[in-house]
RNA sequence: GGAGCGUUCGUCUAACGGUUAGGACGCCAGGUUUUCAUCCUGGUAAUACGGGUUCGAUUCCCGUACGCUCUACCA
C-alpha cells in the first residue's frame, strides 16, 4: 500500500492551455514532488475529430516554462509508455472485451440518427436501464442476430452496463465521501465505433497500467465518477484504484461560470499560460508569458487560487511550494480570477528577482521595439533602478527607454505656462556648467553632487528647486515619470543630459 | 427537468464549537518621494436564509434559496 506516489496531467491536444489547466498541473506536481513520487504527462487524443496540431507541442513548451518537467512523458518517454493515447488504442480493447465477457457491457449497434431520434422523441432521454432493452443492443436482440451484425462488421459500440439499486461511492481526497445512485447513471460508449476508448475507459485502463495512485482532476468529472468507480471494480478491483481528488474550479471574474477563452478577450486579460495560435482560426490568443508575467509568480499566483497553507504568506518560490503543499489544504470552492491580484504577484517577483535574471527576460521587449542596448551590464544597471516601478514586464520599456535613447515625446504642456527667460537662462547655464566639466574630463558625477551643484545654482539665478525639478525631468525622460532626476543625469550622463536640455530649449523658445 | 458539487469583506482567503471574524488584492485618506511608482500609516467592507444540536455556532445536522458542473461514439 506504501507504492511510490505517480500522477498524471492528462489533457486532450485541442488547443492552448487555460488557468485551470495549469493549476491541475501545478498540484499534481506539487503533490508528486513533496512526496517524492513522480508526475506523468498523458496525451489524451482519442478524439480525433478535435485534434489539433500544434497542441501537444504547445503544452510541453507550456509545462517547460512554468518550469512543471515530467519525469515521463510523450517527449521524454518512461517505462510506462505510449504516452499517447491515440498509440495505445490496441491495448483498450482486451479490457472491453473483458467486460463483454464478464457481463459488465454489451454491443450497441444504434447509429448516430438512431440516437438522435430517440432524444427528440423521449424526453430527457438517458441510455440506461429505463431504455436499453429499446434499442438496438446486445441486450435487446438474440444471439444470433447478434453474431450476425458482428460477422458482417456492422459499425458498433461497447457500453457499460450499470448494475441498477445500487450506490457507488468514493472518498474524494478534497470532498469526502461522495455517493450516486446507479439508478441514476447511464450506459456511457467505453468504445468508439472507430476502435478508440472513450475517456471512460481509456482514464481506468491507463491509470491502472500507468501505476497512478491519486487521480486529480477538474471538478467537472465528479458526475461522471461512478463509471470510473464501476469500472474499476469490474477490471482491476477497487483496491486499486487510485485516490480521487476534484480540484475546485477556476471561475470567470464577473458572474459566475468556468473561466472561458471569450472572458479574457471580454475582459482584457490572457487566460492562457502562453500564446495560443489556432491553425483552424488562424488567430493567435495572448497568454500570461507574452503580456509579460514571469513563470515564478505565474505559477505562484496559480497555487494560492484554491490553496493555502495556513499562514498570511503570499509569496511562494516552487521550493516552497513544494515543501509545503497538502491536499487537504485545498479548496471545495470555485476561485474567481482576479485579474488585478494576479499583476501584483509579478509586481512581487519582479521586485525580488535578481537584476541579470529580469535582464534577459526583459532583453526580448526591448528588441522588439527597437531600443538597442549596447551595454548589457547598462542595462542591468538600469533594471535595478527602476524595476520596483514595473508590474509587467513590458513597463521596462515605458519606465526605462530613456535610459536607452532620448525620448521623442516631450511633455512641454506642462511646463510651457509657467516657463520665462529666467529659466530658459538657468538651463543655459547649467548645460554650459555640465559642458565645462566634460572639457575637464568629466563623464558624469554622483547624482548627490549633481543636485547639490544644481541647487546652487539656483540659488544663484534666486529660483526655487521647485520650479526647476519639473521642468528638468521632463526634458530627461519626457514627462511625470521616473526614478529621481538626478539618478538619470549620473546613469545618462552628461554630454547625453547637455543634449536633452538643449532640445527642449528649442521646443521652448 | 434530473444528478452531483458548492456558498466568510467587491475578489483571493484565515479562524481545535468560545476571536473586537484575521491577512492579502482593490478602493479611499494621510505620510515619504520637489514627478510617477515603490514604501509606510490608517480607513472601507463579509459569515446567503430559516430551523435545530449546544451553556455557546462561521464552524456540526436538516431544510430553503442561489450558483456552478455534468446530463455526446468531447474531454
Amino acid at each position: 500500500m506504501d507504492a511510490k506516489v505517480r500522477v498524471r496531467f492528462a489533457p486532450s491536444p485541442t488547443g492552448g492551455l487555460h488557468l485551470g489547466g495549469v493549476r491541475t498541473v501545478l498540484f499534481n506536481y506539487l503533490f508528486a514532488k513533496h512526496n517524492n513520487g513522480e508526475f506523468i504527462l498523458r496525451i489524451e487524443d482519442t478524439d480525433q475529430t478535435r485534434f489539433v496540431p500544434g497542441a501537444e507541442q504547445y503544452i510541453q513548451d507550456t509545462l517547460a516554462w512554468c518550469g512543471l518537467t515530467p519525469d515521463e512523458s510523450p517527449l521524454h518517454g518512461g517505462p510506462y509508455g505510449p504516452y499517447r493515447q491515440s498509440e495505445r488504442k490496441a491495448m483498450y480493447k482486451q479490457y472491453a472485451d473483458k467486460l463483454i465477457a464478464q457481463g459488465n457491457a454489451y454491443y450497441a449497434f444504434d447509429t448516430p440518427e438512431d440516437l438522435d431520434n430517440k432524444r427528440k422523441e423521449v424526453p430527457n432521454f438517458q441510455y440506461s436501464r429505463a431504455h436499453r432493452m429499446d434499442m438496438k443492443n446486445s441486450l435487446s436482440l438474440s444471439k444470433e442476430e447478434v453474431d450476425e451484425l458482428l460477422k458482417n462488421n456492422t459499425p458498433h459500440v461497447i457500453r457499460i452496463k450499470v448494475p441498477e439499486n445500487e450506490e457507488v461511492s468514493l472518498e474524494d481526497v478534497i470532498r469526502g465521501q461522495v455517493s450516486f445512485d446507479t439508478n441514476m447513471v447511464d450506459d456511457k460508449v467505453l468504445l468508439k465505433a472507430d476502435g478508440m476508448p472513450t475517456y471512460h475507459l481509456a482514464v481506468v485502463v491507463d491509470d491502472h497500467l500507468m501505476k497512478i495512485t491519486h487521480a486529480f482532476r477538474g471538478e467537472e468529472w465528479l458526475p461522471s465518477a461512478p463509471v470510473h468507480v464501476l469500472l474499476w471494480k469490474y477490471l482491476f478491483g477497487l483496491e486499486q484504484m487510485p485516490k480521487w481528488a476534484h480540484l475546485p474550479l477556476i471561475l470567470k471574474p464577473d458572474g459566475n461560470g468556468k473561466l472561458s477563452k471569450r472572458d479574457g478577450e471580454r475582459l482584457g486579460f490572457p487566460v492562457f499560460a502562453m500564446d495560443w495560435f489556432d491553425p483552424n482560426t488562424n488567430t493567435t490568443t495572448i497568454g500570461f508569458k507574452e503580456r509579460g508575467f514571469v513563470p515564478e509568480a505565474f505559477v505562484n499566483l496559480l497555487a494560492m487560487l484554491g490553496w493555502n497553507d495556513g499562514t498570511d504568506k503570499e509569496i511562494y518560490t516552487i521550493e516552497e511550494l513544494i515543501a509545503g503543499f497538502s491536499l487537504d489544504r485545498v479548496h471545495k470552492g470555485g476561485a474567481k480570477f482576479d485579474y488585478e491580484k494576479a499583476k501584483w504577484f509579478n509586481g512581487e517577483w519582479i521586485k525580488k528577482m535578481e537584476n541579470e535574471k529580469l535582464a534577459a527576460l526583459v532583453q526580448p521587449y526591448f528588441d522588439k521595439e527597437g531600443i538597442e542596448i549596447h551595454d548589457k551590464a547598462y542595462l542591468v544597471k538600469v533594471i535595478g533602478l527602476v524595476k520596483e516601478r514595473c508590474q509587467l514586464l513590458p513597463d521596462f520599456i515605458t519606465q526605462s527607454s530613456f535610459y536607452f535613447k532620448a525620448p521623442t515625446q516631450i511633455d512641454t504642456a506642462s511646463v510651457a505656462p509657467k516657463w520665462d527667460a529666467k529659466k530658459t537662462e538657468f538651463f543655459t547655464e547649467l548645460a554650459a556648467i555640465y559642458n565645462s566639466k566634460i572639457e575637464s574630463g568629466v563623464i558624469t558625477a554622483p547624482a548627490i553632487d549633481l543636485e547639490a551643484a544644481f541647487k546652487d545654482l539656483v540659488a544663484k539665478h534666486e529660483l526655487k528647486p521647485g520650479e526647476l525639478m519639473l521642468p528638468f525631468r521632463i526634458m530627461l525622460v519626457g514627462g511625470k515619470f521616473g526614478p529621481g532626476v538626478f539618478e538619470i543625469v549620473e546613469t545618462i550622463e552628461l554630454k547625453e543630459t547637455i543634449a536633452r536640455i538643449q532640445y527642449s530649449l528649442q521646443l521652448l523658445s
